[in-house]
DNA sequence: TTGCAGTCAATATC
DNA sequence: GATATTGACTGCAA
């Protein structure tokens, strides 16, 4: 509606707020094929060398950056159309530089202006997580993302973890300075690291920084400056506290409660955290095996029994689901990179060739061959072939083609309803069934796959370990081939890669950011790829079959 | 309206 | 004190 309106009764730029203006330098870089390749440090910063380079165009807009400084603490700023400046075809050149050079984390605060020791919220603090990319920055970064060629996530994560821990950097820190993200954010993101392909615009955001930041032959030294410079703050801040008698605040450096006078309302504000009692859990859990896509009044019910808020029920499950789909993305990534690293290029597998340096441990205890166990009812996920076997056989086709379908009935489940499950889980430990939530009820993998349901059945149907493995192995470049691709992310991903420019090259350079991606000079990877479109047609039409029953199991 | 991705931030755990 | 977990929230898309 917007573009319709802007493209129809287009504004004088005279009349144009900076935001307003923002649009239109963007049609203007796109009609001359730039939008993109000018991207501005990711860390950037006022002082941020590459600053320069989004001016000549706009010099508008680049006053909105620098006016953006003023609200950058939402996240709003940071997220995905901030104000932010565009970048012009100089900025190609800049680009390159800022990656080759150091490009600087954490300087903004540095000269300008330290963090603020008494304050410190203003660069660690407050949710502001965004304050390490102010607006310009936040904007290119979006570009530079946009241009990004495929990034080994895992390896990425894989050697930020290691710089941070050789250089006892805390992840809050890291998060803070380089990442805009809270230091849980940061955590998961490590350890959980979703493919490049499987990511959002936005999520691939962080990789590239990551990836950037691994680029800077400052980045630890810079960090270690900010480290300093907050622990004065700290000691500072204490020192003052104490001599005014005052209970210290919260320690934390970047949290602030404390901000301004009046934290007080703040915390009566707050709502206490709702913690789920393990058998609540286990009863969700139980739910979920049964019904990973509960209807409206499954969840009623199941509040009802568990006394718990819908909103929390329902929340609980789009977390679960989306959490499981996590990990099986990790032990996919770990499966490939030990299994097939060197047939395919799937993310998975390209971790592992790509960061020979940290080569080899990707993989462990990953059988490449599983046995029939996927989907045994009783669910040994915690066997080495069980998760994987399950990630496998989820792998590329179901979440392809039926992500968010119901999942399949889970073999050898009874099809008790879910008021069935709930009943159950409201009584404290009842005798149940033999669910997944036993042993392994922690085990992700162990339950339907809600992101591949069809394949994961598939699987335990009877497609064989290889095909399963392929599907695994060809999920990336496979799926795009796929009718239905990897969704959407996808999609997006594979087109850009393809038409980067080379300056963008250069700013990921190392080698596996290079994107080898190639899927079609790889004659496995087709037959793969075929393979997984068969298996997705026939899941399909079993689906189409099955609906008119509701998937009820 | 529903589901998801991405996050935050409180809390648990190491 | 650092890191991991997880319930809740926001924004977006179908």
């Amino acid at each position: 509606g917007s573009v319709s309106d802007m493209l129809s009764r287009p504004k004088p730029w005279s009349k144009l707020t900076q935001k307003g203006r923002e649009p239109f330098i963007r049609m203007q870089l796109w009609l001359n094929g730039e939008l993109g390749q000018g991207v501005l440090p990711v860390q950037g910063h006022p002082q941020g060398p590459v600053l320069h380079s989004v001016t000549s165009l706009q010099d508008p807009l680049q006053q909105g950056c620098v006016s953006s400084e003023s609200t950058p603490k939402t996240s709003a700023s940071c997220s995905p159309a901030p104000e932010s400046p565009m970048s012009s075809s100089e900025s190609v050149k800049s680009l390159t530089e800022l990656v080759q050079q150091p490009c600087p984390p954490i300087e903004t605060n540095k000269d300008g202006k330290p963090p603020e020791p008494s304050d410190p919220p203003t660069l660690d603090s407050q949710p502001a997580t965004p304050l390490p990319l102010s607006g310009h920055s936040a904007l290119s970064i979006q570009e530079l993302v946009a241009m990004s060629p495929e990034l080994d996530t895992y390896g990425i994560t894989k050697r930020v973890k290691e710089v941070l821990t050789d250089n006892n950097l805390g992840q809050r820190l890291f998060g803070e300075t380089i990442l805009g993200l809270t230091q849980g954010s940061v955590s998961d993101l490590l350890a959980r690291p979703k493919p490049w392909h499987k990511l959002s615009l936005k999520g691939r955001e962080p990789f590239v920084r990551m990836q950037v930041w691994l680029n800077d032959p400052n980045n630890v030294e810079k960090l270690m400056d900010m480290k300093r410079m907050e622990k004065k703050a700290y000691m500072k801040r204490r020192h003052s506290s104490v001599s005014d008698n005052q209970p210290c605040e919260p320690p934390s450096v970047g949290i602030d409660y404390s901000q301004g006078a009046s934290p007080q309302p703040q915390h009566q504000l707050k709502k206490p955290r709702v913690v789920l009692a393990p058998e609540e859990k286990e009863a969700l859990k139980r739910a979920y095996q049964q019904k990973p896509y509960p209807s409206p009044k499954t969840i009623e019910e199941l509040a009802t029994q568990l006394n718990l808020k819908t909103s929390t029920v329902i929340n609980w499950f789009h977390n679960y689901r989306s959490r499981i789909r996590r990990e099986l993305f990790i032990e996919e990534i770990q499966a490939g990179s030990q299994g097939q690293a060197a047939a395919s290029d799937s993310p998975s597998a390209r971790s592992g060739r790509v960061a020979p340096s940290s080569e080899g441990d990707s993989c462990d205890g990953v059988e490449a061959a599983e046995g029939p166990g996927p989907t045994t009812t009783t669910d040994n996920a915690e066997e080495p072939g069980g998760p994987t076997a399950a990630a496998k056989s989820q792998g590329g086709p179901g979440k392809v083609e039926h992500e968010e379908r119901p999942p399949p009935p889970p073999p050898g489940t009874p099809s008790p309803d879910d008021t069935g499950a709930a009943e159950e889980a409201s009584q404290a430990e009842p005798p149940r069934p033999p669910l997944p939530l036993e042993g392994p009820a922690e085990h992700p993998a162990s339950v339907p796959n809600p992101a591949v349901p069809a394949a994961a059945t598939a699987a335990a149907a009877g497609e064989d370990a290889a095909t399963s493995a392929a599907a695994t192995a060809a999920r990336g470049p496979a799926s795009p081939g796929t009718s239905a691709g990897t969704g959407t992310s996808t999609g997006r991903s594979a087109p850009t890669a393809s038409r980067r420019p080379r300056s963008l090259q250069s700013l990921f350079g190392l080698p596996e950011a290079t994107g080898v991606r190639d899927p079609h000079d790889n004659p496995v990877r087709k037959k793969k790829a075929a393979n997984l479109n068969s298996i997705i047609h026939r899941l399909e039409k079993a689906a189409s079959r099955e609906e008119p029953i509701e998937w009820e199991f």
